[in-house]
This record gives structure tokens, C-alpha cells and sequence, in this order.
DNA sequence: AGCGTCACCCGGACGC
DNA sequence: TGCGTCCGGGTGACGC
């Protein structure tokens, strides 16, 4: 399931053109829009969306969080590819796609495919990105995400780890697997609350969400492979999929479980990832103990 | 605020 | 073989 690193490749590839994608997008200008899965469309109206994107030209290819930004010349198209949505640029009369609910015709007849077999993708046509991704929380691999802005940030809540991460207003980008990923590397139990963590800790953790979505972005969000080709991703994950297997960490005697928190299948190792961190939860007490003497801080 | 639950979909895995 | 059933993924809505 696209995730960060599988959305940052998809954009990629649509900007620079690949053999699995087709050839760039850039400067195509859309003449038609068919489309065959109304609901797909979240705005304008589906019967609006041809007549307010004829003559655009896409100008750039990006990506915020999970969102597909195209740039055009007037509007933003934006898809959200959910679980199981790709897009692909084709010849006009390459072999019809069953799946591709909504497709992008160029004037030259080139045309874009948004295949998405699950039906659970969308797409916007605004003017200002802003209108869909006002909500979204910093890019986790963005230079100007530093380790005492996630500190700040995990210190606002008082949550489990797992769910926070997958909170997109919390961080931007990253699901299911790469949630399990990062806690896996950084040594932390998934129901973890947030506002525990000690300063190495919170540390180790933003090096290990770095760590886990830059070596996605280097297996260019091989994910979909693994999701959709078979390929061999699941070699690179250490704890999602992986239930009932030994752990990976070096030293470590556990095996892989799987839990459910907050409707998420959830993959820890109960040996390396402790529900605390090595020795007293010494940030949980001096919290407790300032609630008792500043009631109103 | 944070948690649980449901809805949205359908390919694939599973049991019989 | 073919049928029925369940699962899971991201997100938003809703209730507590």
C-alpha cells in the first residue's frame, strides 16, 4: 500500500517518465477526462471536472504526504492513491485497464490512468492545495524536521505511539508499514505514550522514521512490488508481515507479534520493544508529579 | 483529546 | 473445481 516512499516514487516517475510508468507528464496539456467511478471524483463535481480541466497543462509533479500534487495552469489535481491506486501515462490506444476509473486525456493522446482496483483513491481539482492539505503535519524527511521538532510534537499528545504515527495531522506520510518499521528500529513498543519518552528516546526515534522511509525511497517504494508484483520487499521489513518470526535486531532472542491497536494489524517484537524504555519511566513520574502541584499547567 | 467503531471496496487467502 | 467467508488497507464520520 503506497505509502511515503512509494508516493514520492510514483511522483517521481510521472515527472521524469520510467519503464514502469511511462513517459513524463510534463507539459501534456488534458483535452478529456472519462470517467467511470463518479465517486471517485471529491471536487468539483464529477461532470464538472472535464470542462475545468480542458486546456491545462500540467507544469510540475510533486507530492505532500500521500497526495500526488500536478500543478497546472490554472488549478492543482490532486490524487490520494489510498491502498491500492496507481498511476501510469499510456499510448491512447494501449490495452483498456479495467481498473483505471478515471483516465486523463492529453491532446497529443498520450493519456493518464488512475487505476485503482479497491475503488478507495480520490482526486480534487482546487485552486489552492491548501484547501485538501491544510491538516497534514510536517514531512518527516524534510531537513527542517529535526528531532526537537518531533520532540515538541510527541510532548503535545498523550497517545500511543502507533496511532500517532499514522495520524497525518501528526506526520505526513507514513502508514502502517512504516509506523511498525520505525518503532521496530527504534526499539519502542507500539502502545508506548507519546509524552514518556525520554530525550534519547524521542532521538532514536526520529532516526529510525528517517531511517526507515529513506531506505524505502531508496528501494523506490518497492512496497508496491511486494503489493503488487510479488517482489522482494519483504526482505527489507523486519517487523510488518513478519508475525510469529524471529527478530531481526542483532542479539535479540524474540520473535514477531501481532496485535491490533486502533483497528491496525500491528507488528513488534516483545523482547527489543519494550511497553517502557530500560529502567524507570522517570518522564511519566515527573509528569504525574507536576499535574499534582501546577493542577492548571 | 483520544479512543473505539463503522463504512467504504474487492482481490486474495482460506476452509470446505 | 467451485463456492462461501473473512481480511486488510487509509481515512472520515460519529459516539462516548
Amino acid at each position: 500500500m503506497p505509502e511515503l516512499p512509494e508516493v514520492e516514487t510514483v511522483a517521481r516517475e510521472l515527472r521524469e517518465g520510467s519503464a514502469a510508468r511511462g513517459p513524463s507528464v510534463l507539459g501534456r496539456t488534458i483535452a478529456r477526462v472519462t470517467v467511470r467511478w463518479p465517486r471517485q471524483i471529491v471536487e468539483p463535481t464529477p461532470r464538472e471536472i472535464e470542462p475545468r480541466l480542458h486546456g491545462q497543462q500540467v507544469l510540475t509533479v510533486g507530492r505532500r504526504g500521500k497526495v500526488i500534487v500536478f500543478t497546472l495552469t490554472r488549478d492543482v489535481l490532486l490524487v490520494h492513491l489510498r491502498m491500492s491506486g496507481d498511476l501510469t501515462v499510456v499510448a491512447g490506444d494501449a490495452p483498456p485497464d479495467k481498473h483505471a476509473h478515471t483516465v486523463f486525456h492529453f491532446a497529443d493522446g498520450a493519456e493518464l490512468r488512475f487505476s485503482d482496483t479497491r475503488k478507495f483513491g480520490k482526486i480534487w481539482v482546487v485552486p489552492d492545495v491548501n484547501a485538501v492539505l491544510a491538516g497534514l503535519g510536517p514531512e518527516p524527511i524534510d531537513d527542517d524536521f529535526t528531532s526537537a521538532v518531533l520532540a515538541e510534537r510527541l510532548r503535545a499528545h498523550r497517545r500511543a505511539l502507533k496511532p500517532l504515527l499514522l495520524d497525518q495531522s501528526f506526520v505526513a506520510g507514513v502508514g502502517n508499514i512504516y509506523a511498525d518499521e520505525a518503532l521496530h528500529l527504534a526499539g519502542l513498543h507500539p502502545l508506548r505514550r507519546s509524552d514518556t519518552l525520554t530525550p534519547p528516546e524521542v532521538r532514536g526515534l526520529w532516526k529510525a522514521l528517517r531511517q526507515a522511509l529513506n531506505d524505502g525511497l531508496r528501494h523506490n517504494g518497492a512496497s508496491i512490488d511486494w503489493q503488487y508484483r510479488g517482489g522482494g520487499y519483504q526482505e527489507v521489513l523486519r517487523a510488518y508481515g513478519r508475525a510469529g518470526r524471529a527478530c531481526q535486531r542483532p542479539g535479540c532472542t524474540g520473535h514477531i507479534r501481532r496485535i491490533v491497536v486502533g483497528q491496525r494489524s500491528t507488528h513488534f517484537c516483545p523482547v527489543c520493544q519494550r511497553r517502557t524504555g530500560a529502567g524507570k519511566d522517570w518522564v511519566a513520574v515527573a509528569a504525574r508529579r507536576s499535574q499534582r502541584m501546577e493542577p492548571s499547567a
